[in-house]
DNA sequence: AAATGATGTTAAACTAGATTAACATTTACT
DNA sequence: AGTAAATGTTAATCTAGTTTAACATCATTT
């Protein structure tokens, strides 16, 4: 597997010495999941943090009437886990899964741990990382409240374009917390708009 | 000011040495600010992360129709700050406004870059610290989108009991993202439920 | 190419929650 | 104590988004 987009992802963020990168790589298990197979199961301990190489998921949640409600999609570049069920390493809330053939880069808890105590940059690495994903949440949960379906979908869209075109319409709509029929008519509407 | 429960609440995370708590003492400021006022405003750069020794704050978002939607609600031990404006030190989406007269242990942008190099502890602290934001946060989208606002009522008031009694129903209403009015019509039904 | 399953659309009836407006209660100030 | 301001309640009307159900389109397999 090429590891190539990986590291040059962390050297976006640290410098490790080729030492560290050894290190961190021997650490790391890379991994190939099919469609549809997945990451993580809610109800079991979210074992690992995953770094998207290639492919694309979906992270939900099942609700007791059996309804999904995603959570994040993501696709190259970025992190997938229930970080939730990972740090207390209790049952997670959150389903990973993949929506196309994906490749993932994966830290798991007591590796992780180790890399922490062996290269302390990683705390800085994935403070930063969090941090981001954190602020990304906060304006998500604004946007919920204070926008439309119309203007959240408009600003998944411009914000998530590449998204938009992997990813059917009624996962899109669960996204944005509305139903695949009222985003049918939304967009119809924008259409008229035009 | 007393700066022990500062200091034990980082005690919880990292062994700092007396020599690093001396360090992280003299590059923080302690700060009281009166009920109303505002430790961080919309529009402006986020200049600090804020440990809060004694009070209460609301971090909220005013739309552009004038209304005001909360974020979250800080008390003693939590922290608040607008993180997103803070790490890319641009303008901030969020007001955090001190609800009671507030008490905080305040990193300014630049100290905590200092602190960071000099204790690298610290970031693994604050990893830890964002971590559980994030994952608090991502639980909170999950509930807006799954649970009736009668159910998220409920879980509000388990899960923050103290917070429940120190602030007004109107901002528990914004908090939740419905209307007052519909809050106290939850309220009524329950009294009635039972 | 037919058949099956997955995805997307339309429209009618319905409901959770918003809006408006009038009133009640509590709090804080003089 | 009395008044004004802030907070909370009730009820009628309204609307964004849901539900149900029937149909349309697309992709995949045989």
């Amino acid at each position: 597997m090429d590891t190539t987009p990986f590291i040059e992802y962390i050297n976006k963020y640290v410098n490790l010495t080729s030492k560290e990168e050894t290190l961190l790589l021997s650490k790391i298990v890379f991994r190939n999941y099919l469609k549809d197979q997945y990451i993580i199961q809610q109800g079991d301990v979210c074992k690992s943090v995953n770094f998207i190489i290639s492919g694309c998921t979906k992270t939900f949640y099942m609700d007791l009437e059996g309804q999904e409600h995603i959570v994040m999609f993501s696709i190259e570049d970025w992190w997938t886990s229930d970080l939730g069920s990972f740090i207390t390493q209790t049952p997670a809330d959150f389903n990973v899964q993949c929506l196309e053939n994906t490749k993932v880069a994966q830290f798991t808890f007591d590796n992780l741990e180790k890399l922490y105590a062996e290269i302390p940059k990683l705390e800085r690495l994935f403070r930063m990382i969090v941090e981001r994903a954190f602020a990304a949440s906060q304006k998500r949960i604004i946007r919920s409240f204070s926008l439309t379906a119309k203007e959240r979908y408009l600003i998944f869209r411009e914000a998530y374009p590449k998204i938009d075109q992997r990813v059917p319409q009624y996962m899109i709509a669960s996204y944005l917390g509305i139903t695949k029929e009222f985003l049918s008519k939304i967009k119809s509407q924008l259409i008229y708009d035009q």
